[in-house]
DNA sequence: CTGTTTCATATGTATAGACCTAAGCAGAAT
DNA sequence: ATTCTGCTTAGGTCTATACATATGAAACAG
């Protein structure tokens, strides 16, 4: 994770929790306390640092958070033997995505139609036998390039008023994030081969290899929608920490 | 983000600003503040909820952490119109990886070699002409079944001690995660098609999708080591939040 | 009408003090 | 030796208070 984007206030007198969490990473870094090592308890280190024992307990809340730190009531903090690597990724809508590159975006409904959910869809949705759902494919565009191909499927049950939403000129993630406002989510990412309609609609040779994303949203419990999104050739998904 | 894990403390008088966030985050699922709008001052809430203002504070922070809020001085604090999908993956050693899943580990040195770098990779870590890289070739198996194929430069001039240390029981990435403590990651992840040698270490054909995570680490602005880590077939990477 | 200054205000953070709680440890009881 | 019991300790959190800082908005100047 990078550094904190508030810019440095080495004017001030007082000393920052920031000020703590950047020490006590140097100490880290230079292994003056090294992997798997008991640091010194809060209240010491206040009164090394000359700030108030809450002020390191928020640096080493945080470092903890970040995963170079392990804290055990009673037993004190250790510096994490081995750091825990963690990557956090946006997932912007496609839209905020292309649109951040520089390129034109553009949507396109490819089809819609009301069916039956399928086996895979009931399992996956935790839904009875005989439900309807909702199957949309659209494509999304960079430039006039394909970029991304949605096959989504919404359960009618959970969310009738989809049935006769446009999604002619909305797709169907922007509809439903106004739709439903806060969600859980599981999400997977996968290499696959693209199958003959991905290839065609993103006009790639059908079994080449293609990233992508298969994110399933529950809201209260109740299964929302499931999404395969295939990314069109060379697709990277990149992160710093 | 899934909600804290500590248990419960519904025993206790005092407001936690676990019970803020939860309770603020109902209103936001349930839409008493919709996307968009403006919430009350922490001072107001404070004073609803019955607790410190730090307290609502504390609360608010860290539901802007997790995107549900966005906060501006003077300007105050607002749902955030588009809740900020975002996705926390950690990025754990194969060999914690595979034994997590109850297989038996087994790691393999499959070649090591130090040649001058090649071009893309002295572009890719700055590095001058004629620089020197170990480069290492690995399989990690789970239950004897070939999991991942890592292949990995070390840069010699940063890292010299890498070229005398002996890989063949180690992993590269063990290995450098005791040589070096801290770092700066790129990662990206990407479906490529299975290269011959990839395909002949996992035991697939060539050209098969392979769901591939290359990542570049720095330590203080110096290139480390470049790795590209090709998973066997059917691999997902998958979180919930 | 536009650029500038001032002011009020919401959030951001530091502090001292208090109490809670998990958990390591030691000594007692079995 | 083993289990139980309490003491002690380090972190976890809440409170009340104070000051810092960014910034929207209003007052003001050109």
């Amino acid at each position: 994770m990078p550094a904190d984007q508030t810019p440095d206030p080495s004017g001030g007198d007082k000393i920052s929790f920031r000020d703590v969490k950047a020490e006590i990473r140097r100490r880290i870094e230079r292994r003056i306390w090294g992997p798997g090592d008991l640091v010194p308890g809060e209240i010491d280190l206040a009164e090394d640092f000359g700030c108030a024992r809450a002020t390191v307990n928020r640096a080493m809340r945080e470092l903890t958070e970040e995963g170079l730190l392990e804290r055990k009531r009673k037993a004190g903090t250790r510096v994490r033997a081995m750091p825990l690597r963690q990557a956090r990724f946006e997932i912007p809508l496609v839209r905020a995505e292309i649109t951040a590159m520089g390129a034109a975006y553009h949507y396109a409904l490819l089809s819609t139609q009301t069916v039956p959910a399928p086996d895979w869809l009931r399992d996956r949705l935790g839904l009875r036998a005989g439900a309807r759902a909702l199957h949309l494919r659209c494509l999304h565009s960079a430039d006039g390039r394909p970029y991304q191909f949605e096959d989504r499927w919404i359960n009618l049950q959970a969310l009738p008023q989809a049935e006769t939403a446009d999604f002619a000129l909305q797709g169907p993630n922007e509809w439903l994030v106004q739709a439903v406002p806060y969600s859980e989510v599981e999400i997977s990412f996968l290499a696959a081969a693209a199958t003959v309609d991905v290839a065609a609609a993103l006009g790639i040779e059908p079994g080449e290899p293609t990233f992508t994303a298969e994110r399933t949203t529950w809201w209260q419990s109740r299964a929302i929608t499931h999404v395969r999104l295939s990314f069109a050739r060379g697709y990277r998904m990149t992160t710093r920490y």
